[in-house]
RNA sequence: GGCGCGGUAGCUCAAUUGGUUAGAGUCCCGGACUGUCGAUCCGGUGGUUGCGGGUUCGAGUCCCGUCCGCGUCGCCA
């Protein structure tokens, strides 16, 4: 070892000893007769000094040429800071180490993102991703990649104390064209023929299930050709576990112990269990989405019949259309929204597809006052006022459209004013499930039914004989965990009954001939003896952004990809050699 | 593919309505300094304003195109 402590652990009680720390070289200040490094590595920060008369005149000039990053090993006696020079910022601060002898282990160029930039001179994140190995000596980076080893050590922990087996499965697999787009990777063995990478090793693991494993985890990666998002990679990692032998609530049950865990370990929250579940058409009323943000209220309210029995043209056309008029009683809202925050809000739910957004103020005595109130009789203004809890200050906001865009637009608008109107604390945290998903959404451009989740999520039982009758109202074994209004992680019961897979393949018009080609292998395992089984993955990385208090995934992931999928640090993707394609029997079409 | 924000010294940022030689902090270089911890003080170097075109007497600023990054819609079973 070229060292005999690190740069976080020597406190008073090392006092009078000589020892030898490694390091970079975070800071220096440079007196003339003397000069102070704060030395850092992974486990702190230890300030050696370099000071007349423990150190000698020839060392304390090799000194004078240390820079920023620099890399060095020192060694000296450690001694109590003379009275009042104690830093109270650093866990070592009670003590220094007085340098006799320094070695040079490297030098380093002027770094470009600098590791102990304060928080408003942290470079941007292009200059951040292309210099990686800097980015990540920051002590907030650090930070993050620690609490996410925790986590998975912990998941580890507690999926292999409650009887879990961790199996690896294949990273080059088959093409699936349900779903997201594939990766692709070519076969020099079979020229013309690709591997595809691993969406998630859903079939995978329920083969697994086939063959009597019971309870089968594992840290996945997994890839989606699909555009980025801040909480989006095109390759990602899941904790995916999959049960034998269980209903949804069994997999919730456990998902619900380790969610408490990881609470309690890394926040030192105390949360109630289990956690609060929500059917999805009850989440979609309320808040018109599937993982809405339950830190704070601002629910969704029906006022179609009201809506309907109104002069207001935009109103009463929707609802005898067919459509849906809802609102959202902004509490107090007239106090952060004038006229013109009116406005933009009215623009901002544009982008989702609404083509306005009426509005009323809530008078000091309790009328409803807007531009377009005349259309309206005192009465129904009134009972839109009761229906809604409407109290002076209050600000009431309409959307009219079809159901779907009002949930979108509502959705939006919903996240939009909780956190302009600072209605919950960003640093709390919420936990719920949602549950019974629809088992299929219809494709109107494709003219057909698509799987909501995947094509061999299990129906309700009572919802077998809607399989057929009417697929839109036939809900699925399915569970989402949320955490925030982030999609944490879903999973569902399997069918495993061929007979209702086949089923459910021919309503999502995948023939038998199809079905055989492409998953032929799980029809043939589900036809030896498939117990009922089920399982869930979680987002890992998602998991790791929401309990750090972070709002993008790339600030959790060590090398994370652009929004155009690159690697700015190596400059991935890049083109191959002629030779490498010759071989793969791959020609490149530019367009 | 659409919409929006951004790109100015190595780094973080400023630059009035289009108007003098594009500034500040930091870094870097040189000097001073025996206790600092955002050290301090003195001096200095450092610019193709992402790139290309255009408008104008004059462009960091306006227009068109393009590249890169971020956010978002579509997309993501």
């Amino acid at each position: 070892m070229l060292r005999t402590h690190t740069c976080g652990e020597l406190d008073h009680k090392q006092i009078g000893k000589e020892v030898t720390l490694c390091g970079w070289v975070d800071s220096y200040r440079d007196h003339g007769g003397g000069l102070f490094v704060d030395l850092r590595d992974r486990y702190g920060i230890t300030q050696v000094v370099f000071n007349p008369p423990d150190t000698s005149s020839q060392v304390i000039e090799e000194s004078k040429l240390l820079r920023a990053e620099y890399v060095l090993q020192v060694t000296g006696r450690v001694a109590e800071r003379p009275a009042g020079m104690a830093n109270p910022k650093l866990a070592t601060g009670e003590i220094e180490l007085r340098v006799t002898r320094l070695i040079l282990l490297n030098k380093s160029l002027t770094p470009v993102v600098s590791p102990n930039a304060n928080s408003q001179d942290i470079p941007n994140e292009e200059l951040r991703l292309e210099y990686r190995f800097l980015d990540l000596r920051r002590p907030t980076m650090q930070r993050t990649l620690f609490l996410r080893d925790r986590i998975v050590k912990e998941m580890r922990d507690y999926f292999a104390e409650h009887g879990f087996i961790d199996v690896e499965t294949p990273v080059l697999g088959r093409s699936t064209p349900e779903g997201a787009r594939d990766y692709l990777v070519p076969s020099r063995v079979s020229p013309g023929s690709f591997y595809a990478l691993p969406q998630s090793p859903q079939l995978y693991k329920q083969i697994l299930m086939v063959a009597g494993y019971d309870r089968y985890v594992q840290v996945a990666r997994c890839f989606r050709d699909e555009d980025l998002r801040a909480d989006r990679q095109p390759e990602f990692t899941q904790l995916d576990l999959e049960m034998s032998f269980v209903d949804a609530e069994d997999v919730i049950h456990v998902i619900d112990g380790l969610v408490a865990r990881l609470a309690r370990q890394e926040l030192g929250l105390d949360v109630k269990l289990p956690l609060p579940q929500l059917t999805y058409d009850e989440a979609m009323e309320r808040y018109g989405h599937d993982a809405p943000d339950l830190r704070f209220g601002l629910e969704l309210v029906d006022c179609t019949d009201l809506a309907a029995r109104s002069d207001f043209r935009v109103f009463s056309s929707v609802a005898a259309g067919g459509g849906r008029v809802r609102a959202i009683n902004a509490k107090r809202g007239t106090e952060h929204y004038s006229r013109r925050g009116i406005d933009a809000l009215t623009d901002y739910v544009g982008q989702f597809g609404a083509k306005g957004l009426a509005w009323f103020r809530v008078e000091q005595d309790g009328t409803l006052n807007s531009t377009i109130a005349k259309n309206f009789s005192a009465d129904l203004l009134q009972e839109f006022a009761a229906r809604l809890h409407a109290e002076p200050g209050d600000l009431l906001l309409f959307v009219a459209d079809q159901w779907k865009v009002t949930c979108k637009a509502l959705h939006a608008l919903r996240t939009k004013l909780g956190a302009e109107m600072k209605l919950y604390d960003p640093q709390s945290m919420h936990f719920s499930w949602v549950v019974e998903f629809p088992m299929f959404d219809y494709d109107e451009e494709e003219q057909r039914w698509v799987a909501m989740h995947h094509p061999f999520t299990s129906p309700r039982d009572q919802d077998l004989k809607l399989l057929e009758a009417d697929p839109a109202r036939c809900r699925a074994k399915a569970y989402d965990l949320v955490i925030n209004g982030y999609e944490a992680g879903g999973g569902t019961i399997r069918i495993h009954d061929p007979h209702i897979q086949q089923k459910v393949f021919s309503l999502l018009g995948i023939d038998e001939k199809v079905a055989e080609e492409r998953f032929g292998f799980l029809l043939r395992a589900l036809s030896y003896g498939a117990p009922p089984h089920g399982g869930i993955a979680l987002g890992i990385d998602r998991v790791v952004m929401l309990f750090g208090g972070m709002d993008n995934i790339r600030d959790c992931i060590a090398f994370p990809k652009t929004q155009r999928a690159t690697d700015m640090m190596t400059g991935a993707p890049s083109l191959v050699e002629l030779k490498q394609l010759r071989e793969l029997g791959i020609k490149v079409v530019v367009d």
